[in-house]
DNA sequence: AGCACGCCGACT
DNA sequence: GTCGGCGTGCTC
């Protein structure tokens, strides 16, 4: 009789609850590490994964007769693949989580529920149908378009990557509408043609229903699947099983599916690669791109990042020499990107109110000729809602959110005062809350005012908007889009998200109304992100090559000198990149530095200070103290959300590597810390920020 | 996080 | 007399 074995596993147990390592169990056979298992913790019985015995890992090893047997094996399922464990294991040291936490938190939470049982059942099922439901096999391959001559270049260096022992992550650096899409199917073509799985990343959840339908088409003898949080549990769980049992050849989805378990990936593709969407804001905050390229680096396939505004991060790799640039400046079918014209609202006269008018001119102009060639008008402003304040001008008051630092937000249509950030809504008051005074007014504008006022200034123009307030519903975003489509809009009015991803054909127009904002914003990034978005809204337009040369992109501007806006006039994002390099090095902000952000939350913001400042105090005692800057807390933009109070303090190193060292040993002090600062509601560390 | 145990107020 | 408030402590 030969006595059970020690296994290490993995369970979903949060950071604060100290068990940050893999616990033992036993098991009288022995366990491939990735299995997928039930044991018992304290008085329940939860999932785990079957990890494997490393060293560093591990806590202190309990004694034998401490430890309890594992309850079920998930039998009938392969292990996780060894990649996939060591993802994960990197992923949780990267961004300071438990493995546990981290692991689990990225496997389809219906797993949860389930014991071995009912799981193989659903496997059975899962696979009697995928053999009823196999894809047409060795059809015709459907009519493919010829190549331009960069989309031959860069599928030319995938080749070349593919066939490298270790290849380096591409950057396709491509304007809209120079065929990124077609590369990344020619390289999907390839890549499946060799028995393996590609795994396709999207920014948005908006963005999977197009790409998957082109992936499709062009694929119908293969089995493709998506990911996102839009599914059901039960879809979910099978489309991630199907993944791991290797009858995907195409996984396409959001952030989550960089953790879609591949026994044969052989790519990764991250499209719009720059989009803020990849950093998960809650939780383990990892960037899913990142983690593309680190999971390329481990199973060595390529890995092909694409966008027509790169992320500094990305560019600045590319010019190191450590990413391959791909240059596609060119759009096919021999469309030109849109004239950008500024208009310098500066030489407008004032009207009485102190608010110059909404649109200049020529602007306004340009609108009504589209109009009346029967073309299609993009009008963007980032802020929905029809003001983004009330004000009384009689004592002063203005819709304050009561629970939050943040005004509340008018919306005309429905009536109401609404905090875009916790949700607090009220009607709109007939008169000034504090005095009476009846005449309380908006001030500024957002979507809807902007909605209403075309409406005056183009009476014969057919209006849609499209923001979050009129896209919420089940398929009102789609129908929203097939109105514009089907030509029944002349123009269409929105927030960003009229910018993203939609090929509108016959939009020869595009209107920023006031973008200037974001070029003092104190977020580091906000130039960045603006740049992108206004390249972004200009490739919407001209797409259709007979319209294309009449195409044009107005920028209503105070400050038309600005280098951003030349950058934006030329089309080139290499001149805004190196300027904003130039900047970022000087600044020593990423990515020439490393940050890490410490945040605090508590009902009382002294509380939630005083707890940045002792990990601050206890930060100095840490070896290697010398090489990370630790600054003074600070409070973030929006100070207080639902009546909690929010602090945050920066950790800035120049070594990565260093950054890391000195993190993982912060952190065990920074939990018992906690013990000592009552009422501290929140803590969390996330590294590389998005914003500071 | 769950889910205990633990020690003090208003209820069938 | 107990049902239940959430404080603090533990889980291989």
């Amino acid at each position: 009789m030969t006595s059970p074995l020690r296994v290490p596993v993995v369970v979903e147990a949060p950071q604060h609850s100290g068990l940050t390592t893999p616990l033992d169990y036993l098991s009288e056979h022995p366990l491939k590490p990735g299995t997928l298992l039930r044991v018992p913790l304290g008085r329940r019985e939860v999932l785990g994964i079957a990890w494997r015995p490393g060293a560093q890992l591990d806590g202190q090893a309990l004694d034998a007769g401490a430890l309890r047997p594992v309850a079920a094996v998930f039998e009938a399922l392969p292990p996780l693949p060894p990649a996939w464990l060591a993802l994960a294991e990197f992923a949780a040291a990267y961004y300071q989580r438990s493995v546990g936490e981290l692991a689990l938190s990225v496997l389809p939470p219906e797993l949860r529920k389930l014991d071995a049982t009912a799981l193989a059942n659903r496997q059975a099922r899962l696979l009697k149908r995928l053999q009823r439901d196999a894809p047409a096999s060795e059809g015709p391959m459907p009519e493919r378009p010829t190549l331009a001559d960069e989309q031959q270049h860069a599928l030319a260096a995938f080749e070349a990557a593919l066939a490298e022992p270790r290849p380096q992550p591409l950057l396709l650096h491509g304007v809209t509408g120079s065929g990124k899409t077609e590369v990344y199917l020619r390289a999907t073509e390839q890549v499946l043609a060799a028995g393996r799985q590609a795994l396709v990343l999207v920014p948005e959840i908006n963005l999977t229903p197009q790409l998957e339908s082109r992936f499709a088409a062009r694929f119908p003898g293969r089995r493709l699947v998506a990911m996102h949080s839009g599914l059901t549990p039960a879809q979910r769980l099978s489309h991630w099983l199907t993944a791991l049992l290797g009858h995907a050849d195409i996984v396409l989805g959001t952030r989550l599916s960089v953790f879609a378990p591949l026994p044969r990936l052989g790519l990764i593709v991250v499209d719009e690669e720059h989009d803020p969407s990849y950093k998960q804001q809650e939780g383990a905050r990892y960037s899913a791109r990142d983690l593309a390229v680190y999971r390329g680096h481990l199973e060595r396939v390529p890995v092909l990042l694409g966008s027509a505004t790169p992320s500094l991060e990305s560019w600045q790799r590319a010019l190191q020499g450590r990413y391959r640039r791909l240059e596609m400046a060119q759009r096919v079918g021999g469309g030109v990107l849109p004239q950008v014209r500024l208009f310098d609202m500066g030489v407008l006269p004032r009207e009485k109110s102190g608010h110059g008018p909404l649109f200049a001119p020529p602007v306004l102009q340009s609108l009504r000729e589209r109009i009346a060639r029967g073309e299609q008008s993009l009008v963007f402003l980032n802020r929905r809602g029809y003001a983004p304040v009330l004000h009384c001008a009689d004592c002063g008051w203005k819709s304050g959110c009561p629970h939050c630092s943040a005004w509340r937000v008018f919306h005309k249509g429905e009536r109401t005062l609404r905090c875009h950030h916790c949700g607090f809504t009220e009607r709109v008051p007939r008169a000034c809350p504090e005095c009476g005074n009846l005449d309380i007014a908006p001030i500024g504008r957002g979507t809807e005012k902007l909605e209403e006022q075309l409406a005056e200034l183009l009476p014969e123009a057919r209006i849609a908007r499209l923001d979050a307030d009129t896209a919420r519903g089940k398929g009102q975003l789609e129908s929203r889009l097939a109105e514009v489509h089907a030509g029944a809009v002349d123009v269409l009015v929105g927030t960003q998200m009229v910018t993203k991803g939609h090929d509108f054909r016959r939009i020869t127009l595009v209107v920023a109304v006031n973008p200037d904002s974001a070029l003092f914003a104190s977020d580091f990034r906000a130039p960045e992100r603006l740049f992108a978005l206004l390249m972004q809204a200009a490739g919407r337009a001209g797409r259709d090559a007979e319209a294309a040369a009449r195409s044009e992109m107005w920028v209503q501007t105070w400050h038309p000198q600005h280098a951003l806006y030349a950058a934006l006039k030329a089309h080139d994002f290499a001149a805004f990149a190196s300027g904003q390099l130039a900047e970022r090095r000087s600044a020593g902000l990423p990515p020439f530095s490393h940050l890490a952000l410490l945040r605090a939350e508590a009902r009382d913001a002294a509380v939630a200070t005083a707890f940045l400042r002792a990990a601050a105090e206890c930060a100095t005692q840490l070896d290697g103290a010398g090489d990370v800057m630790v600054y003074p807390p600070v409070p973030p933009s929006v100070s207080k959300v639902a009546n909690i109070e929010r602090m945050q303090m920066l950790i800035e190193s120049g070594s990565r590597a260093r950054l890391q060292r000195w993190l993982a040993d912060w952190l065990p002090r920074l939990h018992q810390l906690r013990a000592q600062h009552k009422g501290l509601a929140r803590w969390a560390i996330d590294v590389d920020p998005l914003s500071i």
